[in-house]
RNA sequence: GCUCGAGUGGUGGAACUGGUAGACACGUUGGACUUAAAAUCCAAUGGACAUUAGUCCGUGCGGGUUCAAGUCCCGCCUCGAGUACCA
C-alpha cells in the first residue's frame, strides 16, 4: 500500500474542519500563544505558492506550541476593502462586495488544500459592516481625543473642554495645529460654539485639515505618490496638479517619540525597525525666528546647525510657503508668481526626480538677523519642501551643500564661519571636526558647545528655541473611493459631528456609478440615499437635507490601512457586537506572540497599526502598547521565467532552441553582444515568455501544448537541439503576464500538501527571497515515501504495527543507535523551530528517516514520537500514521517528545589534534573526560610526545566532545 | 547620495559561541532491477595532479589578528532591498 495523499490529505482535512480540532477557546487553563498571519487581500489572480510562505511557517510554529502545550490562537481573515475590486467595478458594473465574495471563496478553497490549522470561527473580514462597525467606532474614539503632551498619551476632549473654560490654552501642553491662537478662558467663552468647534478641532486626534495631495482633474481623485509615474497618472497617462483639499488626517505626530521608543521593547527585525526609524526621521535642533522689520511678520525656521547661525546669509521659503504673496516686494510680484507657476505644474516626482536644477527668485523682502540685527534676503526655491519643518530655511551656504549650490547659481555671498576650512570649492558639513570663526561670542567654540549655547542665547532673547522635528507627517485619511469604510461622520454648517456609537455601523450605500462625480465629490455622492437624519437616527434619501434635521453625510471613505489597524485584537473576541472586544478576552490573549507577514509594511500597516495600539494603550482598552512582541518578515518567492527565441527567417517565424542560438549566428536581445553597436542589423532574437507549466524539469518544451496555447506559432519553424526545444530561464518576479506563476493547487495535486509544506520551507531560509523551482519537489516528495515506508515493513505492504502481535514482528525495545539517531533528531529539531531555521530542519527530518530504515528501525517507541515530531511540518500524513499506530482522535494536542541527553552523550570521541596548525591526529577519549584529564591524557600520550619533541606546551586548548589544541 | 542586508560547488542552500568547509536536496554521470519506460535502490560528484594510500589549491578581491578565519578587524568590488533635495 503506497502514499496515497490525495485520499490521506481530504480526509484529515475533513476530520479537522468536522472536529474544530483548532478551535481557540477564551476560557482556558492552558498558558496562551497566539500566532498571526497579516491577513491576505483577496485578490482575483488566487493564490500563487509565494503566498502562503508565511503562513506554512506560522503554522508550524502554531502547530508546535499546540503540541507544547498551548492554548493557541491563530486565525485567518480578509481585508477585503480595496482597489482592484473598485477597479473591476468601474469596468464592469459588477458590485465590488459580489467580486470580492467569489475571491474569498476562492482563496479560503486554496487555502483549505494546504491543511492549515486556522480557527476559522474568529474569520474577520474588513469590509463585513459588523467589523467596519468597530473601525468608525474607533475613528469616532479619535475624534474625541486630544494629546496631552504633559501626560503624554491622549486624553477625553471634554477635559479640554473644560481647561479652555477655567483657563484658556495658555498652559496647555498639547499636540496641536500650529495656528492655534493663544486664548484666556474669558476670550474662549466669548466664542461662539461653532468658533469653539473649529478651535477644539485643530486638537484632535483625527482632524479635518487642508493638506496638499496629488490630484488628477481627469480621473477625478487624488492619486498617491506610487500611482505617478513621470508627472502623469499611471493609469491613463493624465496631467497630476498638486492642490489644496479639504481631508480627515490623523494625528499619528502626536505618536513620533513614542514610536520611535516603543520599537527597544519589541522583538523585530533590525531592517524593519531601521526603515520605521528613517520614516519618522527624529532629528535634533533649533528653532529660530527671523523678524521681517517694519511688519507684523516673523518666519520660524527649522535647523538641526544653530551653531552655523551667523554664516546665515539668506533665506529660503518654499514656493508654497503661506507668507510669500503676503510680503514679496511689488517689484518681484511677477517674477516670483511666473516662479510658483511653474513650480506648482512640477509634481512631486518630477521634483525629486530633478535635483541637480537649480531654480528659485527673490521676493524682494529682508528678514532680521536675530543677533546681527543685518537683513537677510529672502528667498523661495523648490528645494525647501513646504511640508518639513516651518517650510523655511535659514540657508548657511559655506555649512549646507545645497544652500553652497544655491548661493554659487544666484551669485549670493558664501561667507566662512569655519575656522582653518577651506570652502571654495564645497560646503564643509562635518559638524564633528567642526570650529566655529566669525561668530560673535560663539568664536572657537566645538559644534556641540556652539549648539547649546545659541539655543540659551535664542531662548533668553525669545528669538527661538531647542526642538526636536520629524520627518513623519500626519496620515491623510481620507479616500475619494467608494470601496471603503464609510466615515460615521455628518456636517452641521460644515461643522463635522460624529454619528452617536449606537447607530453604527454607517452601512455603504448602493451606488448608480462607481468613479467619483464630474464635480469632484467621491462616489458616495452618487448614492441616491445618503444623509443623515439626526432625528430618527437613520440614513435617508438626499433631496431631503434640509440642515435642520437632516443633514449631509461624509462622502469620502477611509483609506486601506483602516481596517488592518487592529484587526489582531479583534480575533480576540470577534463575534462581538457590544463592545470591540470583551475585557476579559484582551485580558487574557493581550498581545500577538507571533507575527509573520512581508516588509512591505514596514511604513504603513505596520506603523499605522502601532499608532492606534498606543492610542487604545492610553484609553486604557488594551493592556498593551506594543501588539506584536516578535515579528519575522518572509522573504518573497519569485518565479521562473521560461523564453523562446523569435526570428525571422525570409518570411518563416523561427523559434531558436537556447543553445541553438550560437550557431544560427544570433543571440537574444538582452545579452551584452545585443547592446554593443555593431549589433545593428545582426540576428538579434526576440525574447518571449512562454508559460512555464509547458516546460518540464529539463527545460525542454512541450511544443504541442505550447502551439495549443499560441496558435500563431502554429507554422512556426522549430530549430531543435537532440530533438528538444530547451528554453531560456531567468528568475523574475512571480506575476500573470510574465506567465512563471505555479499555483499551490496543481502541487497539491502533483504531490500533496505535506510535500508543499516540506518544500517551501526546504526552499531557504524564511526570511529570504529565492526562487521558485518546482523540479525539487521530488527531494521531499521522495522523503515523505521513505517515511511512510518506514512504518510498512510487513511484505504485503501491510502496517508494520499490526505485526504487534505476531511475536517477532515489532520490536519493543528500539536500538541504541535508533535511539541516538531519534533523540538527536527531537532536539535538532526543537532548536529549528525555536529559532525559525525551518530548512535545516526538514534536512534533519531526512537524515533521521534515512538512518531509521537504514537501522531496521520497528520500534514503537520510536515511530511514535517521530510521527508527532514531524506533524506540524507535515500534518496530514502525520495524522494518518498516528492513526494507524492505534490512536483515536487528532494527533496534533499530543505532547512534543522531550528528548533524553542520555542518550546523545556518546561513550568516545574522536579528538582531532593540531600543531601549528598543520600535523593532525586524532585521539580517541571518552565523551565526559574533564578538560584538566584530557590535558593529561594528551601529554601522556606518546604521538603527542613526539610531536613535542621534548618541548613544554604552552598551553592545551580543550573544547569538549570538539578538538584538543596543543600549542607547542 | 544615504541606510540596511548579502556574496560559499552546475543549482537551492548547511556550518551553534573562530575548531575536519560544502550537511541535506536538486541536477549530472555510472550501475542494479526491467523487453522498455516510469518508480525504486546503489555508487561517484568543489578544482587540479596522483587515480591504490596521497598531495596541493579552494567560501567576491586585497591586507591583518590567531596555533586555527566562511566566521573577527581594516580597505575595496559586486549584487539586492528600502529611502531620497529632511535644512
Amino acid at each position: 500500500m503506497g502514499y496515497d495523499f490525495g485520499k490521506i490529505e481530504v480526509k484529515w482535512q475533513k476530520y479537522w474542519a468536522e472536529n474544530q480540532t483548532f478551535k481557540a477557546e477564551n476560557d482556558s487553563d492552558k498558558e496562551k500563544f497566539y500566532v498571526l498571519d497579516m491577513f491576505p487581500y483577496p485578490s482575483g489572480a488566487g493564490l500563487h505558492v509565494g503566498h502562503p510562505l508565511g503562513y506554512i511557517a506560522s503554522d508550524i510554529y502554531a502547530r508546535y506550541k499546540r503540541h507544547k502545550g498551548f492554548n493557541v490562537l491563530h486565525p485567518q481573515g480578509y481585508d477585503s476593502f480595496g482597489l482592484p475590486a473598485e477597479q473591476y467595478a468601474i469596468q464592469t458594473g459588477q458590485h465590488p462586495a459580489i467580486t470580492t465574495e467569489t475571491n474569498i471563496k476562492r482563496y479560503r478553497e486554496q487555502l483549505d488544500k494546504i491543511g492549515f490549522s486556522f480557527d476559522w470561527n474568529r474569520e474577520v473580514r474588513t469590509s463585513d459592516p459588523k467589523y467596519y462597525k468597530w473601525t468608525q467606532w474607533i475613528f469616532i474614539q479619535l475624534f474625541n481625543s486630544w494629546y496631552n503632551n504633559d501626560t503624554d498619551k491622549a486624553e477625553e476632549i471634554n477635559n479640554l473642554f473644560k481647561i479652555f473654560n477655567k483657563e484658556g490654552n495658555a498652559n496647555v501642553q498639547a499636540v496641536c495645529d500650529d495656528d492655534v491662537p493663544v486664548f484666556s478662558a474669558s476670550e474662549w467663552k466669548r466664542l461662539s460654539n461653532i468658533e469653539q468647534q473649529q478651535i477644539l478641532l485643530k486638537y484632535r486626534l483625527t482632524y479635518l485639515a487642508e493638506s496638499e495631495v496629488n490630484w488628477c482633474p481627469a480621473l477625478g481623485t487624488v492619486l498617491a505618490n506610487d500611482e505617478i509615474v513621470n508627472g502623469v497618472s499611471e493609469r491613463g497617462g493624465y496631467p497630476v496638479i498638486r492642490k489644496k483639499m479639504t481631508q480627515w488626517s490623523m494625528r499619528i505626530t502626536a505618536y513620533a517619540q513614542r514610536l520611535l521608543d516603543g520599537l527597544d521593547k519589541i522583538d523585530w527585525p533590525q531592517p524593519l525597525k531601521d526603515s520605521q526609524t528613517n520614516w519618522i526621521g527624529r532629528s535634533e535642533g533649533a528653532e529660530v525666528k527671523f523678524q521681517i522689520p517694519n511688519t507684523k511678520f516673523e518666519i520660524p525656521v527649522f535647523t538641526t546647525r544653530p551653531d552655523t547661525i551667523f554664516g546665515t546669509s539668506f533665506m529660503t521659503l518654499a514656493p508654497e510657503h503661506d507668507l510669500v504673496p503676503k510680503i514679496t516686494t511689488p517689484g518681484q510680484k511677477s517674477e516670483v508668481e511666473a516662479y510658483i507657476k511653474s513650480t506648482a505644474k512640477r509634481s512631486e516626482r518630477d521634483r525629486m526626480a530633478d535635483v541637480k536644477t537649480i531654480t528659485g527668485a527673490f521676493i524682494g523682502a529682508y528678514a532680521e538677523h536675530p543677533f546681527t540685527k543685518e537683513p537677510i534676503p529672502i528667498w523661495i526655491g523648490d528645494y525647501v519642501l513646504a511640508g518639513y519643518g516651518t517650510g523655511a530655511v535659514m540657508s548657511v551656504p559655506c555649512g549646507d551643500q545645497r544652500d553652497y549650490d544655491f548661493a554659487k547659481h544666484f551669485n549670493i555671498p558664501i561667507p566662512n564661519i569655519f575656522e582653518g576650512v577651506d570652502i571654495s570649492d564645497e560646503a564643509y558639513a562635518n559638524k564633528e571636526k567642526t570650529v566655529i570663526a566669525n561668530s560673535d561670542f560663539l568664536n572657537g567654540l566645538p559644534y556641540k558647545k556652539a549648539v547649546r549655547k545659541v539655543i540659551d542665547e535664542l531662548e533668553k532673547h525669545g528669538q527661538g528655541k531647542g526642538k526636536i522635528n520629524y520627518r513623519l507627517r500626519d496620515a491623510v485619511f481620507s479616500r475619494q473611493r467608494y470601496w471603503g469604510e464609510p466615515f460615521p461622520v455628518y456636517y452641521i454648517d460644515g461643522l463635522p459631528q460624529m454619528i452617536d456609537e449606537n447607530h453604527l455601523p454607517i452601512k455603504l450605500p448602493e451606488v448608480a456609478k462607481y468613479l467619483p462625480t464630474e464635480t469632484g465629490e467621491p462616489p458616495l455622492g452618487n448614492a441616491t440615499i445618503w444623509a443623515w437624519d439626526l432625528q430618527n437616527a437613520k440614513v435617508v434619501s438626499c433631496s431631503m437635507i434640509d440642515h435642520k434635521t437632516i443633514f449631509p453625510l461624509e462622502l469620502n471613505t477611509m483609506p486601506g490601512w483602516a481596517g488592518s489597524s487592529q484587526y489582531f485584537n479583534r480575533y480576540m473576541d470577534p463575534h462581538n457586537d457590544q463592545e470591540i472586544f470583551s475585557e476579559k478576552a484582551i485580558n487574557y490573549w493581550r498581545a500577538v506572540d507571533l507575527y509573520i507577514g512581508g516588509s512591505e509594511h514596514a511604513t504603513g500597516h505596520l506603523l499605522y497599526s502601532r499608532f492606534w495600539q498606543k492610542f487604545m494603550f492610553d484609553k486604557g482598552l488594551v493592556p498593551v502598547d506594543e501588539y506584536a512582541k516578535k515579528l519575522i518578515n518572509q522573504g518573497m518567492i519569485t518565479g521562473t521565467s521560461a523564453f523562446i527565441y523569435r526570428t525571422k527567417v525570409g518570411n518563416r517565424v523561427t523559434l531558436v532552441s537556447k543553445n541553438k542560438i550560437k550557431d544560427f549566428g544570433g543571440y537574444p536581445e538582452d545579452s551584452n553582444e545585443a547592446s554593443k553597436p555593431e549589433a545593428k542589423g545582426k540576428n538579434v532574437l526576440q525574447k518571449i515568455h512562454a508559460d512555464v507549466s509547458f516546460v518540464n524539469t529539463s527545460d525542454e518544451l512541450d511544443i504541442a501544448a505550447f502551439l495549443k496555447w499560441q496558435p500563431e506559432y502554429k507554422d512556426a519553424d522549430f530549430i531543435l537541439e537532440n530533438g528538444k526545444y530547451i528554453v531560456g530561464r531567468e528568475v523574475e518576479k512571480m506575476s500573470k503576464s510574465k506567465y512563471n506563476v505555479v499555483s499551490p493547487d496543481s502541487i497539491c495535486e502533483d504531490y500533496g500538501a505535506d510535500s508543499l509544506r516540506l518544500y517551501e520551507m526546504f526552499l531557504g531560509p524564511l526570511e529570504q527571497s529565492k526562487p521558485w523551482n518546482t523540479a525539487g519537489i521530488t527531494g521531499v516528495h521522495g522523503f515523505l515515501k521513505k517515511l511512510w515506508k518506514l512504518y510498512h515493513s510487513g511484505p504485503n505492504g501491510e502496517f508494520k504495527v499490526d505485526n504487534l502481535t505476531n511475536p517477532g514482528g515489532i520490536l519493543n525495545n528500539p536500538s541504541p543507535e535508533s535511539l541516538k539517531t531519534f533523540h538527536k533528531t527531537i532536539k535538532k529539531v526543537e532548536e529549528d523551530i525555536e529559532n525559525f531555521s525551518f530548512n535545516t530542519s526538514v534536512s534533519t527530518f531526512m537524515i533521521c528517516v534515512n538512518e531509521l530504515t537504514a537501522q531496521k528501525c520497528q520500534s514503537r517507541t520510536i515511530l511514535e514520537p517521530l510521527a508527532i515530531l514531524i506533524s506540524p511540518y507535515a500534518p496530514h500524513i502525520a495524522e494518518e500514521l498516528w492513526e494507524k499506530l492505534g490512536h483515536s482522535g487528532s494527533i496534533s494536542t499530543i505532547p512534543f517528545p522531550k528528548y533524553n541527553p542520555e542518550y546523545l552523550v556518546e561513550s568516545t570521541k574522536e579528538y582531532p589534534i593540531s600543531f601549528n596548525g598543520k600535523t593532525r591526529f586524532t585521539l580517541e577519549l571518552p565523551m565526559d573526560m574533564g578538560k584538566d584529564e584530557i590535558e593529561a591524557v594528551v601529554l601522556a600520550h606518546e604521538k603527542t610526545q613526539q610531536q613535542l619533541a621534548g618541548r613544554t606546551p604552552k598551553k592545551v586548548i580543550v573544547v569538549p566532545g570538539k578538538i584538543v589544541n596543543v600549542v607547542g
